[in-house]
DNA sequence: ATAGGGTTAG
């Protein structure tokens, strides 16, 4: 049989709730007996109940007055609330009945978000004591109890099913819904949208499909909503065949796409590269009335930039202007951030004072893509000065716009001077602020500096990622601190950090910097998936060594060339650093001069 | 209830 969280009448909910509060026959309400989970003891119990006025301290030592206490505030939320609260400071500790009496309090009142509060702390609490068992709390809340008739308890499944969600308890909160009670108990569509919504944002799509399915076989109405989320799911796996099919299935159950269901979609074409078929499905809303706001222009103005088609992009934003829709700095910090990846720092600083024109405030988000333009033209002390402006102009800047400016100061040597702006401004620093800093030791030369910055990171409790031991890997390779990178790559793989392609390659690049080619030739060899910067950097080793005495390697160095052809990967096609292009160029040089 | 940008290596 199945159950709907929430679904019955209001009327019938008032009605319950007349009955209920009017009421001095216990026994008529199973709220009352099994909210004292007493089913042992007499009704005759609590009829009789002790002055509520004051809290004792020996009251808060027994179960059964605490329960006796709760069921005496039943009909006063706010009360009961803080009373049970209070129990936990004077030392009492909460098991499964007392949980189950407030639980059902706040239940049968609809206070859902101090149920979901409650349900944090059960959790909490069976991590804590393993002999707290999460399904006897359940037992307990439906002892001899006929749901038909107590709907409102049908809340607490929500109410655990969200904490779980809340705190990313993704299997515990599926095996619950799925598994737990005798008869597959429906959540309430909301709470199932949190689950499936949380589970994309975690990049467990295939989860959330999964899940969908299951229960919509079991009964589920998705809404749009369900819809919306379903759509962007597909998206994100870059299924947009599948993102096309939602619109299908909802026009078979003759649910009609709410705007966000079309934004969603706009968004993940273009998030996908295909930014001119979003903006075709954009218009196609736009002339069936369907309403598009901003933030569709938005997606496709970005995606148009990473598309590196500006012009596309800036005839996006005159044509949403027409419209009459007023560009606000999501649409503004679209098109700054697109010219400043494309380096047109003018075009992007030209935007930029129109918006101010327009009265629209800049922040520190669009002020970081700038900083970071300048940057990366080599103006690191225009970063700097930039950012004394824009600072002292009252605007707000954060760790982000800091981050840049570290980096700017690092790129350029003085990583001292990034460290005291730090002190200056008591700065709470994050791993991508130490992984910063770290690269600006190494690049001055400094691997014991470096190595000691990342054990404070460790220390603050912060765990490094993969990006921060690549830098600090190939930094310690590069200034001759081979042990101390092996050491740490060791302790890397101890952490359970998984090395991506960027850490193999600094290995092979390291171990052959340090003329120990055959060692980065049997790593090469071991490596399963190579990318073309690993065969760079492989033949890039072979090279390194003397022309004359080692053609062997040179030879090995052509055949990896010829590999690489015949699994047909462009060995011009390398990653966005100019060295390593540079370096490819080296490797062929040295072929041709090889081979004449 | 619904969704948005910028930073660390390559």
């Amino acid at each position: 049989m199945l159950f709907r969280f929430f679904n019955f009448p209001s009327l019938i909910h008032r009605s319950l709730f007349k009955s209920f509060s009017k009421t001095t026959r216990f026994n008529k309400f199973r709220f009352s007996s099994t909210s004292l989970a007493l089913s042992s003891y007499s009704d005759t119990h609590f009829t009789k109940p002790s002055n509520f006025s004051s809290f004792d301290s020996d009251i808060t030592s027994n179960t059964f007055q605490v329960l006796q206490k709760l069921y005496f505030l039943r009909n006063n939320p706010s009360q009961a609330l803080s009373y049970f609260t209070q129990l936990n400071q004077q030392g009492f500790s909460y098991n499964i009945s007392t949980y189950a009496a407030i639980i059902r309090i706040m239940c049968y009142w609809g206070w859902l978000r101090k149920l979901d509060s409650l349900f944090l702390d059960v959790i909490a609490h069976s991590k804590q004591d393993p002999s707290f068992k999460i399904h006897e709390l359940f037992d307990s809340l439906f002892e001899g109890v006929d749901v038909n008739q107590n709907h409102y308890l049908l809340r607490a499944f929500d109410g655990f099913v969200k904490a779980c969600v809340s705190l990313n308890m993704f299997d515990e909160a599926i095996e619950f819904l799925l598994h737990t009670r005798r008869s597959v108990i429906l959540p309430n569509v909301l709470t199932f949208n949190f689950l499936i919504n949380r589970l994309v944002i975690h990049d467990e799509i295939d989860t959330a499909l999964f899940v969908y399915e299951q229960f919509k076989r079991l009964g589920l109405i998705p809404n749009h909503y369900t819809y919306a989320i379903i759509i962007k799911a597909h998206c994100r796996k870059g299924d947009l065949e599948n993102a096309f099919r939602v619109f299908d299935e909802m026009k078979e159950v003759g649910v009609n796409p709410d705007s966000y269901c079309n934004t969603t979609l706009i968004e993940g074409l273009c998030n996908n590269y295909k930014s001119d078929l979003g903006y075709e499905v954009l218009q196609h809303c736009r002339s069936t009335a369907a309403s598009v706001d901003v933030y569709a222009y938005t997606a496709v103005i970005r995606g148009f930039c990473n598309q590196m088609q500006l012009d596309r992009a800036e005839s996006v934003f005159l044509d949403m202007e027409r419209q009459g829709l007023v560009p606000d700095v999501y649409i503004f910090s679209a098109l700054i951030n697109g010219y400043c990846k494309s380096r047109n720092l003018d075009k992007a600083l030209a935007i930029h004072d129109s918006m101010i024109s327009r009265g629209i405030e800049t922040n520190c988000v669009v002020i970081s893509c700038i900083l970071h333009c300048l940057n990366e033209m080599g103006m690191a002390s225009e970063v700097v000065a930039t950012f004394e402006n824009i600072k002292q102009s009252g605007v707000f800047l954060d760790e982000v716009a800091y981050n840049v400016v570290f980096n700017a100061l690092c790129n350029s040597g003085k990583v001292d001077d990034a460290m005291n702006m730090r002190e200056d401004i008591d700065l709470e620093l994050d791993i991508k602020h130490y992984t910063t800093l770290i690269n600006g030791y190494c690049l001055r030369g400094k691997p014991v500096e470096a190595l000691r910055l990342f054990k404070v990171m460790e220390e603050k409790g912060l765990k490094p990622d993969v990006v921060t031991y690549n830098v600090l890997v190939s930094g310690l390779f590069r200034n001759d601190h081979a042990c101390e990178a092996i050491d740490l790559l060791k302790y890397m793989a101890d952490q359970g950090v998984m090395l991506n392609s960027t850490t193999h390659k600094m290995i092979i690049e390291g171990l052959c910097s340090q003329g120990k080619v055959e060692e980065a030739e049997a790593y090469f060899n071991g490596l399963e998936d190579k990318t073309v910067e690993i065969y760079c950097a492989m033949m890039n080793g072979y090279c390194e060594i003397d022309l004359i005495e080692k053609s062997d390697q040179l030879r090995k160095a052509i055949m990896l060339l010829d590999a690489m052809l015949k699994m047909n990967m462009d060995p011009r096609k390398i990653g966005k650093r100019r060295e390593t292009q540079v370096t490819y160029q080296d490797v062929v040089e040295r072929l041709v001069q090889f081979s004449v």
